[in-house]
This record gives C-alpha cells, structure tokens and sequence, in this order.
DNA sequence: CTGTTAGCGCTTTCAC
DNA sequence: GTGAAAGCGCTAACAG
C-alpha cells in the first residue's frame, strides 16, 4: 500500500534534515540529545529500516579480505579455497577482493609474522589459527588495526576475533564415538584413535568428545592410547599397521584429522596381514575424494563433515557484515555438523 | 589498486553511450549486432561486474512474495515461518515482503484455487506443493503471470517451477534405511514404515529410498506393509499399537512423516503392552521439539532432517535472485540432507 | 538504433 | 549542532 519510507520521510516528520538523521542512525556525534531522541521517536515510531542497497552505493567502498590457510596438499582446505573461487563473481559485484595467504599454520611464529603482515592492508581476515600466544597477539593486533577477524575451521577463543567460523569439536567427536559404538554392533573390543597432532585445538577436541562418549555409553570398547600421524599420510599408514598388527581386536577406528588415505591403505592392504577392513568400523572426518570412495567401497563407515561451502561463504559473509556494520544472521552463519554415510553423500 | 570500473568507463572505451552498454547488459534487443559486440569485448576485456547495490538501488523496486504452506500445527512448517519472521530486518532492508497463506495443502482444489488467487498479485510464490494435475496447472499460471515460483519441501517435478527448494528424499529415505540396518546390529525382525500419505511425493520417495536400501543390503529384515497415519498423532498412536501387538518381532521402526509424538506414546507407554521403546531402532524425521526430546531421552535413535532455516533462507534468496535476474549460487541453495542423533543435536 | 537526463536513497564534505 | 548539496553506479524514460 504505502511506498517504503526513506531517511528523507523520517527527516521531515522529526523536522530535520537529512544529514541530522544520518547521524543518529549511526550514532555519529554531534548531536544534540534532544534532537537524538526526536528522530529516533519518528524512526521506530514508523518502523525505519535503511534501504541496504543505496548505503552500500553512497560509501562506494571496496574492500581487501585476506584468507590465511594452510599451505600444502591439506584436500579440505583446498576446497574451501575452491569454493572462494567460486564466489568471485559474487565478491565482484560487491566489490569484496580477498586474498590467499598461505602459510605454515603448524609454526606459531611463522603464522603469527603473516599475520602481522597484515595490519592495516585489509579490512578483514580469516585465519585457521594455532592457538598459541603469538597467534593470539598477532590477532589482537590486527583487531586493533581496525580489521575484522574470523578464525576458521580452528578456534582460538582466548584472542579477541569477532567470529569464529566452524564447528562445535566436541561435539563433533561425540558424534563419532556415538557412530562406531552403534556401528559395532555391541561387540567388545578395542578402539584406535588417529589424530593429526594433539596440539591443534580441533582435534584435542574431538577426542576428548569422542573418548568421553565411548567411555560412558559403550562399555565394552576400551580406546586405546592417540598415535599423531600429522595429518602425513605414510606416517599415519605406518603407524596404523602398527597397530593393526599390535592389536588383533580392533573393532573401531576414528581417524581424526587427515592422512585417512594412508589409514585406509593399512586397513585394506592383505600383505600387512589385516585385510580387516571390513570388520572394523572407520570413521573419519570431512568429505574429500578419498573419503567419498572409501564410503562408496564400504571402507569407512561414516565421515563426520564440515561444509567447505558453508564455511567459506559463511566467513566471507560474516566480513562483509561486520565491515559493512550490519548485524549477522546468526543462525545462517552456524556450522552445523553433517554425519555422512554413503546413502547421503553430497 | 585499480578503482573498480563502472557502466561509464566500458561505455567510453567502446565509443558508444552509458544506455547502450546498460542495454547490452542486459541483453536489450534496439542495438546494432556490430555493436553488441564492441561494448561486450570492452566487458570481458575489463573483466568488468557491474555494481550489485548501485542496480538494485535504480530500479528501486519493492516485491511482493507468497509463501503458500498448510494451516494447522506441523511443527516442521511452523519452524519455516519462525525463521521468516527473523529475517524481517534483512527483507526490510532490501524492500521485500512475504505474505503467509495457510491453506489445506492435502486438497488439490482448494490448493489451486490459492494459487491462482495469487496471479497477478505477487513477484514470487514458494508453495508446499501437492504433486497433482490441477495444482500443477496453478503454477503454471503463475509462472505464465510472471511471477517466479519455488517449491518448498516437496516437490512438482512436471511443473514449471524455476526451483525446488528441499532435500533429495529417495536419498533421504535410503539413509534412513541405512541407520536402520545398521543400528539393529544384523538382528533378524521386521521393520515397519509409518508414512502420513502414500499421495505425498516426498513421503512415498522416501519409502522409495528406505524400501531399496532395506531389501538391498540388509536381508535379515522384512519390511512391513506402509501405514498411513495421515501426519496425526492420535491416528498414528493408534495404528503404530495395532503393529506393535500384530508383529512381536518388530526391530526397526521408520516415521516417514509427522505424527512422531502419537509413535512414540504408542512405543514407550507400558499398557499397550510393549515398552519396547529401548528395542526398537526409531528413526524419523526433522528436528523439533518433540524429535528433540525423543532423541535425547534415547525412544528414537536418529533423526533424518532438513534445515527449516536453511529452507526458508534459501527460498527468499532464490525467489530474490530469479526476480532480480540474478545468477544463484546453486551449492549455497542445496538442501542437504541432516543426520542428527542425540550427540549432534544442533 | 543511440544518446541525454533525471533520479533511486543514502553518505559525506563543506558551510553556516 | 545542523543543513545544503554533490555524488555513488546504474536504470528508465524520453528524445532524437
């Protein structure tokens, strides 16, 4: 019925103009208290919402991000980076460039140099983060510079980013110990547990989920001590025929960083006397080429799962809100933790 | 470095006027083929992304959309709506409104007749769809109309819907097989399907998926014949007691639709003579809050589900950007399809 | 077929 | 403290 009011409307109804109403829109100062309350009695009173779209066209700002990941062959991360690229074009039209850092996010210090190398370059930055205290004065820095900072896939909540972009890892591990307890059908036996490293605070998270899940509901499992393959994938193949050969009665396995190719070699391989694959129950994380074959050939069970989509767009969202000061959806933005099995994988 | 390009800058370079490229642009017929092709070699070798703000802000169009759900109390279609109301602001912001029509969507006639109200009236229409003849004509008309259409939930495949915004439910239906053969542990027995109505595409694609999935890989289990508890709980309570006391070997149990609370009474309540909830492997679908609980206090085992945000989100993006002429981003609109169990309740 | 021009609604100087 | 006015980059009449 009635056409969308403007700043120009609530200027005329509060009896000032359009300038005056700008400020208090955004809380500018210079104006006085009284005049403050007027106009923002007439914009709630007609319930005032700003038109996004001519904001963004009056500051004509573009804007630099910066994406600090992981160098190297990590498959996830390369998704993430694959879906940025797709996203070009949506970043284009909205002026939004960003910018791949790679970088060893394994050494705190070096991670924390490129992140220093950032201040005042960018207005935002994601970063897979190391929690450690470099990192996290790297961060706070960068949040004083005036940039927005998201950590990604990998907390560090002690540092004063706006936003973390990933999911609950404990509550993902706990999902995990659930699948193999169910999947194993009741038989005892014992559980082996690959991690990448147990300084990564993501995976120190997901076996304390996972481990606490067994213990408590699955009684007749016992887990066997973390062996850390660093996420390499002979170093985990190597590892894991150790314990296939130490231990006859592994009925689980929860693999949970990386590597899972090398894991999967030792499981299927006949020479390494196992062959045992398909009577253990293997579950990993993320949906990658390899894992999306090892569910489709019955080797691993089920893959607990981040979206590299979601978490990409996600984090470029949530800059571009933050940088633009617009409040977030904040249900949108929450990672949610798929569990994928080969009937549903995407 | 470079400060972005804009209309004015190709329409220099391509020696012609600012309407002529806007004309270009948009594929506007009244332009010499010789000079199409100018004006677009000066875009590609410009790389040039016109600035999304700065179009939406000239036409200064506010839209109108319907979402057409069914009245009454499923809690699954009352999440939808939740989530439309939370992003009041950012439809505010962008000049858009939704209007609700509750109808009964069982009834092709009455379903139709809302539809065709809507020709005509609104910009876009998301409809939870009856896959019938006559409705099947209504968005027709719609789309004849102009208006652009999504289907919500489920689908109408041989309409001329621009988008279906749901999950792959035959897929859906195998993982809930897959959850079900895996879960009852190679225990022989049968497994009995509670659907809401055979007539429903989504729900018979999911018996589709679950029945396969079943009779495929899990031979000790015999699927019973469908019941049709037509989404109520009194109904379902009461045919899920009439199995219960047939079938004393029931070891799996598949609530296709709604009705869930009226399953679960019939499965935990000690009179009806079973108790038998901790034996039977329950999965249902979607999350809410009797689902919820369920899962928590252990009655169901796990829960297929698709994101009601997600859903609601992505049919206004989609209705948003086919009325914009917009490019969607078709992985961000994918519905995926949500394992949850008690350890990754969202 | 092509060009000129007046906005869209908000932000941002620069005056007063 | 407050206001006037010049854009931001694109679209849509309306002329030619």
């Amino acid at each position: 019925m009635n056409a969308p009011l403007t700043l120009r409307d609530i200027a005329r109804q509060a009896g000032v103009s359009l300038a005056t109403v700008d400020r208090v829109l955004h809380n500018r100062p210079g104006v006085r208290a009284d005049t403050v309350r007027r106009v923002k009695d007439a914009m709630t009173r007609s319930a005032f919402q700003p038109h996004a779209a001519a904001s963004e066209l009056a500051r004509a700002r573009s804007r630099r991000f910066a994406f600090v990941m992981p160098a190297g062959v990590n498959l996830f991360m390369q998704q993430i980076q694959a879906h940025l690229g797709e996203m070009a074009n949506w970043m284009a039209a909205r002026r939004l460039s960003v910018e791949i850092v790679a970088t060893d996010v394994f050494d705190p210090a070096i991670l924390a140099a490129r992140l220093e190398d950032l201040v005042g370059r960018v207005d935002g930055v994601a970063v897979v983060a190391l929690d450690h205290p470099s990192v996290r004065a790297a961060i706070n820095d960068l949040v004083e510079s005036g940039a927005k900072i998201v950590t990604l896939v990998s907390d560090v909540p002690s540092s004063r980013r706006h936003h973390y972009v990933g999911i609950d890892n404990i509550a993902a591990g706990r999902a995990a110990g659930a699948l193999v307890g169910r999947f194993t059908g009741g038989r005892p036996g014992r559980v082996a547990i690959m991690a990448g490293s147990h300084g990564l605070r993501d995976h120190a998270e997901r076996i304390f989920g996972f481990t606490q899940v067994i213990a408590a509901e699955y009684r007749q499992l016992e887990v066997l001590p973390v062996v850390e393959g660093h996420d390499d994938d002979d170093r985990s193949e190597h590892l894991m025929r150790r314990l296939l050969a130490d231990y006859r009665d592994i009925v689980g396995l929860y693999n949970v960083g990386a590597g899972t190719a090398g894991v999967a070699k030792a499981l299927t391989e006949p020479l390494s006397g196992s062959g045992r694959a398909g009577d253990i129950v293997f579950v990993g994380h993320d949906v990658t080429a390899v894992t999306r074959k090892l569910l489709l050939n019955g080797v691993m069970d089920a893959v607990i799962s981040q979206n590299p989509g979601h978490e990409a767009r996600s984090a470029v969202r949530v800059l571009l809100a933050l940088a633009r000061g617009e409040p977030l959806l904040s249900e949108q933005e929450a990672i949610r933790i798929d569990i994928v099995m080969r009937d549903n994988l995407p």
